[in-house]
DNA sequence: TTGTAGGCGTTATCAG
DNA sequence: CTGATAACGCCTACAA
């Protein structure tokens, strides 16, 4: 005689089908109450919640993502886990879709085209319900095809498409803000250190700089621009160039937060005080920024509401509804950096 | 031979049972050699090759689990997936189970002990193959309890048992090493910050300042410490506190880095230098306590090393093997922010 | 409104 | 060595 599985392990994992027959009633029906699939009898949902509550069952997500149903889970395509900027982004999505009983599955494309379509991959085979990628760098045409099977949310990019919602936020504003604020405190020569020219955000914000400057007459000047890569170390090396060059300038606008932190150090190392020598403005604001010394001036980003944002219109998604929000507008944090020359 | 892409996308996705069909076996064997459970015949097992790659099949990791009880995931459960410590520790996990087809599933427990149990429920009914619990709050018992059906790697304690193994860091003998370092530069007068009493790390860190005053001849005066919960704000008041208090000192030992940013901007408020006027010492080298004005005399920490470390004992255990691996000694980083009085 | 039957894609068991 | 066959736990037509 065959042993079947079932028998062996009787009182094992609490199942639906357990819930079932101590309720009296059929597997299908305690799945459409789980589900919502469809009207139940008052009397036999009563009788089946209670069961679930007596015998503590709680559905398998793993055996619902088989059967074709959803799993529950959100894919999210970041570059880097420990990002010092997508940190609170992914706080955000973690807290949002909890509320909505879904969790994230973080996977890191490290900047990388294709890293992120084997990303990707892993998460479909994992049977996501969902994805939401953070500033991915996969092409636009690759994103709306594979938002046909499966809702996507992406970040630092408009792109619209069925089943694909975007998130961006305005860069060039937030570059002419950071600018206009340094001319307005008097400054005319304003160096600038670039981002990734690979990042749209970076080529973004250097349009803003050179927008500012040119609405208040000032010419531009490409000896005042360095490049950088958005890490601290290149916001040192942009500084010293900058030092060494023997260009005359008064303020220092870095792409991002951490270069801004990197030029701190330079400056620091060639004996120059901000504000007092040296005007400094960063972009991001990220919470170290209010830490360091003198407490710097930034464009703030809201990362955190990126992610809620983000989550919320994924959820909204997913229950067939029209996504919607959007970023709040860029704002200019004015601290200790800065201040006239 | 040419692969068409209506091979590839015949109908429906590319199923393990296809596979067979093109090789001409039964699934089963497919099965076997796919997780190498039993000893195929070569020429199955080259067809079989063969069609998996023609077919560019990837297996389901949902069936499997649903079907082997093996989901090729690891749950992580963190305290907070942008904390700054951890974030290089989350790095090192993901990169060490990537190697081995394993992925890691995040979850924040917000440092509470009842969410912490939620958190790992919610791993479990996603059918985890091992938990990675970081410096989590539940208790011994509650961890060897749950570690008889579930491999655990646990940081941040040390404790064993079957299916339980702990990675530990000597945060007493950094406490020493930090101290030492302030006495040996001159100092007698150092206060401490401490960090949250609830956290082992930080009472150890506290024990080795009091044993390395100790151990100087120095005597222990409680009016020099001052209490914090390791975030930056909570330096600031206590560095405002001791420096109102009329208490003379001339050196600060912060029990992390965060905090010791925030001595810095109090000294930095009250016009004192660093480290002319005072010095300043944190712990756990943050990327960024490099980069900080000046940059920070911290103990060092190996966040990243942690991650790897807790993965690789964790595909050591799920290998059927003793996990082994230990954290390297505390070090001492000397940089700018600690000088003679 | 409810139950029955047949998958979802893979692994495990057992008989050859 | 290999192949049926029965799970794994749930969902979804299709019937009733």
């Amino acid at each position: 005689m065959k042993i079947k599985r079932s028998d062996i392990e009787k009182s094992g994992p609490v199942t639906l089908e357990r819930v079932a027959d101590l309720a009296g009633v059929s597997p299908s029906t305690v799945s459409r109450i789980l589900n919502g699939s469809a009207v139940v009898s008052t009397a036999k949902k009563k009788a089946v919640e209670d069961a679930i509550a007596h015998l503590g069952f709680v559905p398998n997500p793993v055996a619902r993502g088989l059967a074709g149903g959803r799993t529950l889970s959100i894919g999210v395509v970041t570059q880097a886990i420990d990002s010092p900027f997508y940190g609170p982004t992914l706080r955000g999505i973690e807290e949002e879709l909890d509320t909505a009983g879904y969790s994230p599955l973080f996977v890191s494309a490290h900047w990388d085209a294709a890293s992120e379509a084997r990303c990707i991959d892993v998460l479909r085979s994992r049977r996501v319900d969902g994805l939401i990628v953070l500033h991915g760098r996969l092409s636009d045409q690759a994103l709306k095809n594979t938002s046909k099977n499966l809702p996507i949310v992406i970040t630092g990019r408009s792109i619209k498409g069925p089943g694909l919602f975007s998130l961006n936020f305005d860069n060039f504003t937030g570059g002419v803000l950071a600018t206009e604020h340094l001319i307005k405190l008097g400054h005319r020569r304003i160096a600038f250190i670039k981002g990734d020219p690979l990042h749209p955000d970076a080529t973004e914000r250097f349009r803003g700089y050179k927008s500012a400057l040119q609405a208040a007459g000032i010419a531009f000047d490409s000896r005042l621009v360095m490049s950088g890569d958005y890490q601290e170390i290149t916001g040192v090396q942009a500084t010293n160039h900058l030092l060494d060059s023997g260009q005359k300038f008064t303020a220092i606008f870095a792409a991002n937060d951490q270069m801004a932190f990197g030029a701190a150090l330079s400056l620091h190392q060639h004996s120059l005080r901000i504000p007092e020598d040296m005007s400094l403005v960063g972009f991001d604001n990220l919470a170290r920024s209010l830490y360091v010394i003198p407490p710097m001036s930034t464009v703030n980003q809201p990362a955190y509401e990126l992610g809620q944002l983000a989550a919320t219109a994924m959820l909204q998604m997913l229950a067939g509804k029209k996504p919607t929000g959007s970023l709040p507008a860029p704002q200019l944090i004015a601290r200790d950096s800065s201040a006239r020359p």
